[in-house]
DNA sequence: TTGAAAGCGCTAACAC
DNA sequence: GTGTTAGCGCTTTCAA
């Protein structure tokens, strides 16, 4: 026989109670304040709940009671398998998952995909506050969120959510640090690769006007931190062609490369602004015979194990530092009562995929 | 001003009923069966909720009251972090994840170290059935699990839990297939690698009576399934070294295969029992320039996406699969009154790390 | 040490 | 279409 499905308890702690002679009280203290009560009593109820085959206090009324669960719960908004999948988001939810065991909590994965307007699974979570990485702005799911009375920190994006801790990193920072570096290296004829920037499904050019609105900060941050960079030595941004691609994979990242370098094969440098997008355009690289970085340079956003093995020049940043702090700020507030923001640094990483374009390539860019 | 923490609701449904002059029924039907009242009154109940910014039911009191948390907790001995970083728990937990999507349903990561004997996260759980992902034969963990009277699926580990469905893979066969391989590729001198095989810390050798004792039936049936294939060539298992390891990474994998070769440089093949552990090894033969497998065959175990990538012959499990299938064991049980217990295929995949032994090894080991 | 009383916030019969 | 009633199982003052 299974072990039986929603059942009713078998006993309950009135019941047990009820049977020993006892108060509740003093079977609840038999369980929650040993030293309330005698030892001798104690083993006695706790035998007797054996023997009753009472499983001890129920989770949900003592949640109901004590209005603790003892449990974050976790927003993402694709697929809740996205998250295994992508090696950032891992990261972040490695560190998330330490601090939650640190903590003793729980850590509850919430179901919300993105294009289910059903926002049922936020109302129904029993958690003590929530963590919400990395969602568009205005997200159904998200303003689900803030309506429950729990304390939230958002991680990554959206920014600025009114009265809410964050925890992000410095990407402008990092891909302006990069963007100076290829312009040192004497790149001027560049391409990009970025990740959505609406919810709606888009893959091909974004303009300047499309990556102005983006729905998503973080990559508007490092569009504008590469743009800034690169002014530095006075190249005409809205003249960089930025392939914009919806799904986030290292096939559409080979894909876009594809497209990007078909329609400019004058470039000596595709930017992407992940990982998984620049391993997939060295992919594509390799597909095509062009030697990296001597032929073309690729670099990425991320710092990526998978991409640092590739030796990718990249931006570093701190995932699962990101994902703890994300859960200490929820578990450590204490009784502060302003918002707090965190921003870690990020880091340029110099692999082996960035270096100075051809000499054949410097004179057609006029240089 | 954070949004606060830990506050006794601003409104509940009661107060909101009061406020309206209606029955708190009917404020409960606005949210839960809007069909049984009108569209005035329920949007007129909505916007007063609005008003008062009763945030609607509280999820943990209707976790009560319907005895239903719509979430499944999950079960790991590890950290939880190692399940962010072994590729064979991830993809489970990718399976697993989507079925609970699929269900609507959260899934509950407990935290649950393997040397720490609180449990008291298990009693915690509000939950409404467990999934336990390869833990050890009499882990504290889990019979606290199975105490509470709730669902239980075990996944891999332990069997034969009375009353509990199971799902597995023919771990016994795919060892034993591969091990007939193996030998029809001419190889009688091999050396293992295997996972640990007790709770408490040991790396070494493993004779036969530490394998057939093994808290860990897993393991133990891949070393059978092993050992039966070589048993048809009349390989005497007992002079068979074995190889355990405690911590599951490729650095101990290549640890273990350095020692193995270095006590054993007959071998001609090192089998692993994870694709981690071969994954190592192959990095030990490429820093001593071994070559495989012309010089040296190394196998694994899983088929995870980064053994494939690397060529390696290993074999492959479902481990997504197997997730889903715990999932739907779990949610979809309906009335159904004895345990099931699945055992998903497993299949040899030939891939460019296994080869016939060297000609001067043949004779050496007297074919 | 122990017990009595008072809810935590909600849902589901069932009656009106 | 709406209200009354009766808990779900527990913790926690407070008093004995």
């Amino acid at each position: 026989m299974t072990r039986s499905s929603r059942i009713r308890r078998p006993a309950t702690l009135a019941s047990l109670a009820a049977e020993l002679g006892v108060s509740r009280t003093t079977v609840s203290n038999a369980y929650n304040r040993p030293d309330q009560l005698s030892v001798q009593l104690r083993t006695r109820v706790l035998e007797t709940a054996r023997r009753l085959g009472y499983p001890g206090p129920d989770p949900v009324a003592r949640s109901l009671r004590t209005r603790q669960a003892r449990a974050v719960g976790l927003l993402l908004t694709e697929e809740l398998s996205f998250a295994f999948r992508d090696p950032a988001a891992l990261g972040f939810l490695e560190g998330l998952a330490q601090a939650c065991e640190n903590a003793g909590q729980g850590l509850l994965l919430m179901p919300a995909s993105r294009d289910d307007p059903d926002v049922s699974t936020v109302h129904q979570a029993s958690v003590d506050g929530f963590v919400v990485y990395s969602v568009p702005e205005r997200d159904p799911h998200l303003e689900a969120v803030l309506e429950r009375p729990l304390p939230t920190v958002v991680a990554d994006q959206p920014m600025n959510v009114p009265g809410v801790d964050r925890v992000g990193v410095d990407d402008r920072g990092g891909m302006l640090a990069l963007g100076r570096h290829l312009a040192e290296l004497g790149h001027r004829r560049i391409g990009v690769l970025c990740m959505r920037l609406s919810n709606a499904r888009f893959d091909g050019y974004a303009d300047v006007h499309r990556q102005r609105r983006a729905a998503f900060p973080v990559q508007r941050e490092r569009l504008g931190g590469l743009r800034d960079g690169f002014a530095e030595v006075g190249l005409d941004w809205s003249r960089v062609p930025v392939m914009e691609r919806f799904e986030h994979s290292v096939e559409e990242g080979a894909s876009a490369a594809a497209q990007l370098l078909d329609d400019h094969p004058e470039l000596t440098a595709v930017v992407c602004t992940s990982d998984v997008l620049a391993l997939g355009a060295l992919r594509l690289a390799e597909q095509r015979g062009l030697p990296v970085p001597e032929r073309l340079t690729v670099t990425g956003f991320d710092g990526v194990p998978e991409a640092v093995r590739a030796g990718l020049t990249t931006v570093r940043q701190p995932v699962r530092e990101k994902g703890r702090m994300a859960g200490e700020l929820l578990l450590n507030r204490g009784e502060r009562t302003e918002p707090r923001s965190v921003v870690l640094p990020t880091q340029l990483v110099e692999g082996r995929t960035a270096g100075p374009p051809r000499e054949t390539d410097r004179w057609f860019s006029g240089l």
